[in-house]
DNA sequence: GCACTTTATGTTTTT
DNA sequence: CATAAAGTGC
């Protein structure tokens, strides 16, 4: 999109439109993001509200620092200081810190992860798989995003299988408090508690925050869109960005529902509508939308380019997942060659992240740089959490599955029958495993020989605690490294290059936490609070020029030149459950979102035999490629540009890449 | 009872 | 291929 043309006339409008609350319905690619920032600099500048008077929602950390990089540049160097960009759960944080008494949960309360609350719940359900524990989960996270609390919960229960999920919901809310825990969901359900409880709190919430801009609000959930009302209060001076056609987390609770009910909620709703795309060529986008026709529509929307009709789009089958990886980083080298592109212009999506193995296989054999995004947190790496698990515990000792993890790592004489031990005194007790292990009656239980490792450990947390309140962040964190040895349990534990990697990462970690403690004055407790809300995304350099990889749901909201959409199958996208479970138009969604990041050209893939465990199974295209229009598609033969035999056509990518290397000089 | 080695197993999407 | 449960030496 050009940034430099002045906005259209709807963007104009929505921009300006400050008489009441609005909702803007964006279409993909129509400036959204623009009508986000540019109307936080005319607050600022315009009507000389105070940047900490304003508060702009997004869904992820790293389209919140991309809206706060953008005001900035609007604003040229004026302050925004105080200015709120960040994720509902980060807001939620920084409500329930600053209003911790009024919740009845300590200071040093912590976040726990989704792995986390996985092994809580596995624990309260006893004997179950883990599919049904990842289910329960997943029905638990549905209620709390959806405001039902453990005893309504119980109410509307049906069957036996909700029965039980009520009983272990219960019995996980408990067990949360005692740990002086709470879980992404609470993040949310807690300060709109609060603030139904608290109208005092909620006035000066309500005061300080006086204009709030949401982006993506087609994703919020229940409690979100709760949270949001109550902000708002009366004077519901808001405007809420949002597509319903790019609706992709039905699953985690969101509710496109939500859309429809702002204008019951708020009779006076202004409506603008972006229907004008400037990102994609007129060829995508008919595809995009033939595709999307195909939907039950909520609002009624046309979008439409001037961008000419640019290349057409291509669909190739390929024998397998391989062939198909391969014929990708062909036509993908040569394309660039072809448009003497960069790397950075390029990007893979798929539906799964299993499905960038094969992708990455290929680009590394071919020496093509590429960034992953998506997939596993930096903060979730078994390494991170290991040294993480330490500093939650020294923020608050409460923290059993901090202590847990802690304990055995490295390894020091605690094992499972001891930690089972702890755990039952602790429970009978009422106390943490922290105290619980401290404590006389527990002592009276085991045998001394299982005791003293278990204390001197207790006794390092404390003592490591005692420094934690003087002493800067990062070097605390380097005595606690140097105390339990890691590197060298690292060295013993992994093969060398795994363990070096590990240990890296550590390292990069020691080095972000300095950074942060230098940067931002912020204690080791405050630090470790927010660890569990970070992805890796957001460290990633976005300047290097490399193919970007990511999966559909990561992808939302990012553009690219050329986009290839790999796994177009039926079973992969749309996914075989869903499919099953009827959940299609989610489906069709995401593949809509795929379509519409690309700018100037899109290839689609699928493979006709796809690997699942030992079994070869046959796929077939998936049913959306159809509903594109074969008018719009090109279709092509994976034996047209690729040589079937792998030594052949690995020798026709080195030739290309010489080729690039000499054009490149 | 603890720690380490082997073997089966299985993958939607994420704050 | 990477993690998790079961098996083996100490």
């Amino acid at each position: 999109m050009s940034a430099h043309s002045r906005p259209n006339l709807p963007q104009r409008e929505a921009i300006r439109y400050l008489d009441g609350p609005l909702l803007v319905l964006a279409g993909a690619g129509s400036g959204k993001t623009r009508v986000i920032t540019e109307k936080i600099a005319h607050l600022i500048e315009a009507c000389g509200l105070s940047p900490g008077n304003i508060a702009a929602i997004t869904f992820t950390n790293k389209a919140a620092r991309e809206m706060q990089e953008r005001v900035s540049r609007l604003l040229a160097g004026k302050s925004t200081r105080g200015l709120t960009i960040s994720t509902f759960h980060s807001l939620g944080v920084r409500i329930l810190r600053e209003e911790v008494d009024a919740l009845g949960y300590r200071p040093n309360f912590s976040i726990l992860d989704a792995t986390d609350c996985f092994a809580i719940v596995s624990e309260l359900a006893g004997s179950a798989d883990k599919a049904t524990i990842r289910r329960l989960q997943a029905l638990i996270s549905q209620w709390k995003s959806s405001l039902v609390s453990p005893d309504e919960a119980r109410g509307i229960a049906r069957g036996e299988y909700e029965v039980l999920a009520a009983e272990v919901f219960a019995n996980y809310a408990a067990t949360l408090r005692a740990y002086q825990a709470v879980d992404f969901d609470d993040l949310i359900v807690l300060p709109v508690a609060l603030f139904e409880k608290q109208p005092a709190l909620r006035d000066k919430w309500q005061n300080r925050l006086r204009y709030l801009l949401i982006d993506e609000y087609q994703d919020t959930n229940v409690s979100q869109y709760r949270l949001l009302h109550l902000l708002a209060g009366p004077r519901a001076a808001f405007t809420a960005v949002g597509d319903d056609d790019q609706a992709i987390y039905g699953w985690r609770g969101a509710d496109v529902a939500n859309l429809r009910g702002l204008p019951r909620d708020y009779p006076n709703l202004k409506i603008i509508k972006l229907e004008q795309n400037y990102r994609s060529t007129v060829r995508i986008l008919k595809a995009a939308n033939a595709l999307i026709a195909h939907n039950e529509k909520l609002f009624d929307k046309k979008l439409w380019s001037d961008l000419g009709h640019g290349e057409p789009i291509t669909v190739r089958c390929c024998a397998d997942q391989e062939k198909e990886a391969e014929a990708v980083v062909m036509k993908l080298q040569a394309h660039r060659f072809e448009h003497r592109g960069a790397f950075r212009d390029y990007a893979i999506l798929y539906r799964g992240n299993f499905q960038a193995r094969a992708i990455e296989r290929f680009l590394r054999d071919q020496r093509v740089p590429y960034l992953l995004s998506g997939g596993q947190s930096f903060f979730e790496k078994t390494e991170i959490k290991d040294i993480t698990s330490y500093l939650r515990l020294l923020t608050n000792p409460e923290d059993d599955p901090a202590f847990l993890r802690a304990v055995g790592a490295p390894r020091r004489g605690v094992g499972s029958s001891t930690l089972r031990a702890l755990g039952a005194y602790a429970g009978e007790r009422h106390r943490s495993l922290f105290a619980a292990a401290g404590e006389q009656g527990f002592a009276q239980r085991v045998q001394a020989g299982q005791l003293s490792p278990l204390r001197e450990f207790c006794e390092f947390i404390e003592c490591l605690r005692q420094r934690a309140c003087r002493e800067p962040a990062a070097q605390v964190l380097s005595a606690l490294l140097d105390a339990i040895s890691y590197e060298a349990w690292l060295l013993a534990q992994d093969e060398m290059r795994v363990a070096r990697s590990k240990w890296a990462n550590v390292r990069e970690f020691c080095d972000w936490l300095g950074r942060k403690g230098d940067e931002e004055r912020k204690t080791l407790f405050e630090l470790t609070q927010s660890i569990a809300l970070i992805g890796m995304i957001d460290q990633q350099d976005t300047e290097i020029d490399a193919v970007r990889l990511s999966t559909l749901h990561a992808a939302k909201g990012l553009e690219f030149r050329h986009v290839f959409l790999i796994g177009v199958e039926e079973g992969v996208l749309p996914h075989r459950e869903a499919a099953a479970e009827n959940r299609i138009e989610e489906e069709r969604r995401l593949l809509y979102v795929g379509i519409t990041r690309a700018q100037r050209s899109l290839h689609l893939s699928y493979a006709e035999k796809r690997k699942q465990g030992r079994e070869v199974i046959p796929c077939q295209a998936s049913r959306f490629i159809a509903e594109m229009g074969r008018e719009n598609l090109r279709f092509a033969n994976e034996n047209s540009t690729t040589v079937p035999d792998r030594a052949a056509s690995a020798e026709r990518l080195s030739a290309l890449r010489a080729m690039l290397a000499g054009q490149t000089r």
